[in-house]
DNA sequence: CGGCAGGGTTGATTCGATTCAAAAGCTGCG
DNA sequence: CGCAGCTTTTGAATCGAATCAACCCTGCCG
């Protein structure tokens, strides 16, 4: 157990530890022949820094804290991605906490985070975190909002336009000659799932004979996707809407399991399908699914730069990001 | 960014600081009269402990480590959820690093994860770490060998028996008329993947007429499998297998994929396909996927409970769990 | 030969929470 | 009143790395 320090290190080379620490820090201030001696210690006694005595003289630590929606989104897991590579390249490690678009979990991930002195918060919030924030760069702990666009401009923010991606989805179920449309998505208290049903909304308006009806559900997940397609299966023929509009790519993979499962619906023959992300697995999937793509692991590198100018230079101005999503049609919206 | 600490909160209080450290930790030790004067000088002054100081003190962190082999495969993501649920049972987080079957970075994370000081470590292996993990165990820092089986019975472990499974989904095969079965898989160093071949091995010996050939692939994603699949599509007709062996359900569906892209082969007309892990995609893939099921969750959660275990008797002799795979015949391995 | 520049090295001090031996209060009993 | 036996409270010491003012050389210049 006997844990060996500095001092030990120190010893055995026949230096100071002030010399120990330069050579792991400032290794120009020191002469070739110490460091020579220093290393060789470190190695023959295995000595191995002690992250928590650093971050505690430092004030922070070396990693960032990402919290988001869903773990099992591969979505999500791009986006961890991007922010982890890049982040990397700046010395720093990312700490994932998973909300599961609970507002608790995210509170207790940022409780631990702010314990942590992390160096920044990278979130996609689930309730309302602002005031939260706020408090936290007070500390000295800055924010970046991922996959929000912020109104609130005291934070920068990288997002996508998911009215815009809204409206491209439904439009082109239109342009398909489909009217009877249905939004399946939830909860409406997350930002990306509204605007994207507002997207939704606006492109009906467009068209005169087109309907929007709204289907709650309480998770973008396969699961919640099979349960809903269940609701409109349950429906009688005349009554079941002529395309769906999925708010992830999830909820349209559970959807569309469902509708072969039963027999009852044909993906698009009956209902035309389209989800959104463009997740690996949508090319993949019992008919390949049309999706609206977001630059997931883009989003996540870009945050990252985000935080990484602020933390270097405090003053400046928050900034939004904001990245246009693409159509991508594939056979479950096929004409 | 005036950090506040203990002495400010005693201060406020009007009591020492030790005082105050008992109403975090031994609240029995304070009479109820002092516990609400701290608690409310805490939530005046928005006191917030800092964990690097804990730690230092403490000796060791409230934090495992989780070094898995693919973020984004789901089968990671969801051990990764039941060690995080076991582990939030005892008040301990977990931090994950993905090695992306890339030995450098297994290293890195084990580095950072002993800097850190972590409770204890889970770790899928890419090479050979047994040397390190028993020195980090010479620090106190235990480790539980995650989906594998350690002959090295020095560590503990919780693993699936893979040979079983492999000889399962090919038995399987042979079953519904298939005689030349291909496995794809790779790398070979891969402790699993090597096994799922093994148990393919033998299920192919237990009949004469049957041939296994072996396409070693670099890495166990979606990627590889297209690329092994136009592999296997350029050759002539004839000397295609009429079954493969996916190591892993990643794999599978990019096959999958790839065939149906090409419209040279039906699934499971002209190949028979099988995958590994049962993943939520396998069952929503274009053709439903036959896979062999493996306990994600309970194998992270297990490996938690015998880390835990450890750190408590520490003279504990290890112990190997080893659950079994199930198969899970869907569509694409149909007669 | 004195003075001075600057590369190398030193080690006491710092960060903030926790611990624990000792002190201080308090109660009740002889 | 004194004291044993409690419950509370106290605060100096501790964990390990990083820092930085002070110091020691060596070599060079005037």
């Amino acid at each position: 157990m006997a844990s060996v320090n500095v001092k030990d290190v120190a010893r055995l080379a026949g230096v100071s530890i002030g010399t120990v620490s330069n050579v792991l820090n400032h290794p120009t201030k020191v002469s070739a022949e110490t460091a020579v001696r220093v290393h060789d210690a470190i190695d023959k006694l295995g000595f191995v820094r002690n992250d928590a005595a650093r971050q505690l003289r430092a004030g922070s630590s070396r990693a960032l804290g990402l919290v988001i929606l869903d773990a099992r989104n591969p979505f999500f897991t791009e986006l961890s991605r991007g922010a982890e590579d890049e982040a990397a390249r700046a010395g720093l490690s990312v700490i994932i906490g998973n909300s599961d678009e609970a507002s608790e979990r995210e509170a207790a991930y940022l409780d631990l985070f702010e314990q942590q002195r992390l160096r920044g918060l990278l979130i996609s919030p689930v309730g309302d975190v602002g005031p939260r924030l706020r408090r936290l760069r007070e500390r000295g702990i800055r924010s970046v909002l991922v996959d929000r666009y912020s109104q609130d401009t005291s934070f920068s923010s990288v997002s996508v336009d998911d009215v815009a991606g809204g409206a491209m989805a439904v439009r082109h179920l239109i342009e398909t000659g489909r009217r009877r449309i249905a939004f399946v998505g939830g909860s409406l208290a997350i930002r990306q799932v509204s605007d994207r049903l507002a997207g939704a909304r606006a492109a009906v308006a467009e068209r005169a004979d087109a309907t929007l009806e709204s289907i709650e559900v309480s998770a973008l997940t396969v699961h919640e996707g099979v349960a809903a397609a269940r609701r409109l299966i349950d429906r009688p023929r005349g009554k079941r809407p002529d395309a769906v509009f999925a708010a992830n790519d999830l909820l349209a993979i559970g959807l569309l399991q469902a509708f072969a499962a039963s027999g009852e619906v044909s993906v698009p023959g009956d209902i035309a399908l389209i989800g959104y992300d463009d997740i690996d697995f949508a090319s993949a999937s019992v008919v390949p699914l049309s999706s609206v793509r977001q630059p997931a692991a883009l989003i996540g590198e870009t945050a990252v730069r985000l935080m990484l100018a602020e933390a270097e230079d405090p003053t400046a101005k928050p900034q939004a990001v904001e990245y246009q999503p693409e159509l991508v049609i594939r056979a479950s919206s096929a004409g």
